[in-house]
DNA sequence: AATGAATGAGGATTCATTCAT
DNA sequence: GATGAATGAATCCTCATTCAT
């Protein structure tokens, strides 16, 4: 059964369990146990690939930050004004691919571990350091106070993430449109 | 021994010991017993109190909850016109009553709690609806289309209490103006 | 089930079942739930008291410890010239209730706990220094050089424990009157 | 890449990475991983060669005791009369090269092991024998009764060597005092 | 020969909860 | 009413050992 060069898969095979398990129970209190259960995998195997059980859960923000920068990252491409660029950010931001129910509630869940855990806080500075700055990019092009619209979308972008993933809203797209009627009112479009 | 009466002051002090816990823990990980030695009482009486660790923590929650909207309705009684009540409940969830670590620590764990369990899930979107109702209520004297401008300051100040709770930010005030701002920027107000 | 003031008897309980489980294991490497199952209660409880499975070890330990040293005092109120006390303590050291296969087994692990632990290792000092001194006592009345002796005699004692512990001797009566004619061959009492 | 005739070589780095895990840890409580780490092989090539933990720390014993007849062996082989042959045997026992701080440690836990385990028993038996047949050997030579003193200098010596051994002595040179008085004492030697 | 991969078994410890007093 | 006593269940983690390569 044991193969050389595992590792990879046996990683992200856990990795996706404990997102699923940790979606399904919405909660991060889920067992080790189960989440390998989940990958087919023992539990000591975990332990022997993140070396416990916090650097897994770790291992499961990062894996979703990582997916997540890489559709921000396609949606970006395919724009071209600044405009543009800031609608595709915002729908990047809740794409159905990011607003499936395992991720909201995963995610929500990682802003409990972020409190205790500074990997976990580290990864979510980044988070929001990435946003801030995509915002800040293509605002400076269109308005003389960029920098208080961008915390002001960053905001409103976490907390309406936030209140439809505690609804267990299913789609993102209606709270976009909210979204870029503050950019709206920001650059001073009225509509 | 047991003086009469004695009911509500032990139910205060265990949820005061909860959220100095949790808020210290900054986890909702925080054992019984823990907050049983600090409320000084024996973790068992905890459990004919409220039944359980859930319930408990359920009351920690309505407790912040139920301050927090004695302090809003404190700031509206003090604001006259719309603008100003708009004002004063803004500055009411970012104010330093509020913004301590400690309930900070407990809020944003018990955004955890409420998606696992009911009565938590019920107690936020109290908060919600409460918030966004306030909003409402002022904005439909200033402008046409009051509920997209509710909708975008709730999810803001949810989003910035958020990262400034995870910043560990020990003042709401820089915040406050941020969310102003975009109420200027939906009332047409160019500051 | 559960009654006031139980906490001696339990840890009583405890502290013999972990004496009788290595004692018949012949090693340390004993499991608390072992342990309390022979004691007739929860692994959990084992904890309660003691703290950890170390604290309940090095418990033992001094159990023994005190009883012996009880045992010796016993023997050295029967005795009143030097050379009879000196007899005493001797005999005290390899007497049945000493050598009792259960306990020189587990003595025996302690050695290797004094090596890691280092409330294990004060108590080895301890015994160590209290035979030492017992010793020299009564040497001083007998001979210009009690030290050497005294040494020669802890040496000897310890070491004939040693050997017929591992030798799965059941009596210590032979071993006895090695010590002795070592004793008289410092005293030069030709025999 | 396997060179041929490792094997001797690849044991002899398993057996002495065992007996500096052994001596650093203080006790038996040593991985398997952890000596391999240490040897720079696999655990599973550890368990290839020895085929099982218990068979390689017995191995370790083994090669102190080996190393150690020796010793011995060159100390006698030196000396002509049997004063000098007793005098270099009890001098062998201490010698730095025996009193060095792992082996002491790691042969206190071996006491440990031959509780429970037969082979090691079998040799903690063959270290005995062999102390106590070249004691008798000489003091035959000396003594009407060289059983007794025999018995006693070797019950002296592994006290001796314990006492020193718990007590972190780095060095054994004044133990070896005590014995050759114990020995004087018995051939009536007064000093 | 040598190892990375994998696991089953077991261990200490924690904890919410129950119950007799 | 209040608590010390007690536990069953569960958790994370470790480790000796096996096996395909």
């Amino acid at each position: 059964m044991p193969k050389l060069g595992m590792e990879p898969k046996r990683r992200a095979a856990f990795v996706s369990a404990a997102i699923d398990e940790i979606g399904e129970a919405r909660s991060l209190d889920v067992s080790v146990a189960q989440i390998a259960r989940r990958a087919g995998m023992s539990s000591a195997l975990a332990h022997h690939y993140f070396g416990g059980k916090d650097h897994m859960l770790v291992a499961a923000m990062r894996h979703i930050l990582t997916e997540f920068a890489g559709k921000v990252r396609e949606a970006l491409a395919g724009a071209h004004t600044p405009r543009q660029r800031l609608e595709a950010l915002v729908g990047a931001n809740f794409a159905e691919h990011v607003f499936d129910r395992r991720k909201t509630s995963a995610w929500l869940s990682f802003y409990g571990l972020a409190q205790s855990n500074s990997e976990a806080a580290r990864l979510m500075r980044l988070y929001q350091a990435r946003l801030h700055s995509n915002l800040l990019f293509d605002l400076r092009k269109l308005t003389p106070q960029p920098d208080i619209a961008a915390r002001a979308l960053a905001a409103q972008i976490d907390g309406a993430y936030l209140r439809a993933a505690l609804a267990g809203e299913t789609s993102g797209k209606p709270v976009v449109a909210d979204v870029i009627a503050t950019l709206d009112a920001y650059l001073g479009d009225v509509k």
